[in-house]
DNA sequence: TCGCTTGACTTGATAGTGTCAAGTCGTGGC
DNA sequence: GCCACGACTTGACACTATCAAGTCAAGCGA
């Protein structure tokens, strides 16, 4: 069925960002190969940041449902090991959105309620999930700081993954996802003593 | 003394995306505001990616002397926590190198081996750090893995701190660097043990 | 001193960009 | 029949990177 003009544009914009990143990306290239005028685009979103902002939330939106989606029991490595790998699978596989979801110079959450919202219960996802792992013994505080930590490690490798030189370091790590799961291990071991 | 027109251009680009990110940097604006025609910044560099591909050779060797040089013997915190201090600290009193030296897509390592052999050194220093952390008992792999593990806490927390909204969510934290120590804590725990 | 190169620029032109402002055009409702 | 409205188009503008061709002073060998 017929996709929308805007759904055309998000989706080409999407593909160009993680193919190229988002620094090249031409509204007007986009118009041309969606065969509309160089200002159809702008009907939809009123400027070029409005699209950043756009993907933002559905990139949030995404990453909120992959995070709580309920784990196999099959899965036998620990809980917040699975969160660290759910985190860099998402990034690697959703380059387009994650490269624009935490760029905040990309796309300004304070004009986008939307975009903000999905991103803080994207926040509260890992919150909710950290909590689990701690148990009802640890304070909110608690809590909050093993989520940064979490969060820091799990968002450190997919970045350095996605745009930074590990993958050219570590190359000759031939399972990435084994690496993932290494590191995240050592950090889990870390968090959850 | 009079600094070169390259020199004046550097440091206007480096001011540019420390306040404002990489994307908007315009080479006419700042050839405006030094006072030169539009075209004197390219006969430094050839085009606009090879501004950024200095930027962040400049950044990674700034990096590798902040992250190498001898630690105060009074500080009473463990060495891999302060390591982790060290790289968010130059993360962010740093923004305009550090926004631009992971950006594979902005700077083109392939063209620059003096860019590509910086980040090289740098990434040998934190092994090298990790080494003497470890001991010697470790393993070259076993090095490397928790390398990545210590660089990713570190490079995740200074891009969230940086771009990301974990300022907008634990604005509550009143000290950033007791979070950077509390957070680095907890990981390297579970690292050196 | 003359001629020549070379580095550091300037000037001019071109194609591509986001964005403002004004159209057009078909569909739905009254 | 009319009118409003959403989804576009057309045209213009200022701004951008980049190519190509100048200028112009400093340095240097003959």
């Amino acid at each position: 069925m017929a996709q929308t003009l805007r759904d055309r544009v998000i989706k080409a914009a999407v593909k160009y960002i993680a193919d190229s990143g988002p620094d090249g990306l031409s509204f007007r290239q986009i118009a041309a190969d969606a065969g509309v005028s160089h200002q159809a685009p702008y009907h939809h979103f009123g400027d070029r940041s409005a699209i950043f902002t756009e993907i933002a939330r559905e990139g949030f939106q995404k990453f909120t449902e992959v995070m709580s989606s309920p784990a196999h029991r099959d899965e036998d490595s620990n809980l917040a090991v699975r969160m660290c790998e759910r985190y860099v699978d998402f990034a690697l596989t959703n380059k387009g959105y994650f490269r624009v979801m935490f760029r905040s110079d990309l796309c300004q959450m304070d004009e986008s309620p939307e975009t903000q919202r999905a991103a803080d219960e994207a926040f509260d996802t890992l919150l909710f999930a950290v909590g689990e792992i701690l148990g009802s013994s640890a304070s909110i505080d608690e809590i909050r700081v093993q989520a940064t930590a979490m969060w820091s490690v799990a968002h450190g490798l997919a970045t350095l993954l996605i745009d930074g030189p590990l993958e050219h370091k570590i190359g000759k790590v031939s399972d990435r996802r084994a690496l993932v799961r290494s590191v995240a291990n050592r950090m889990i071991d870390g968090i959850t003593s």
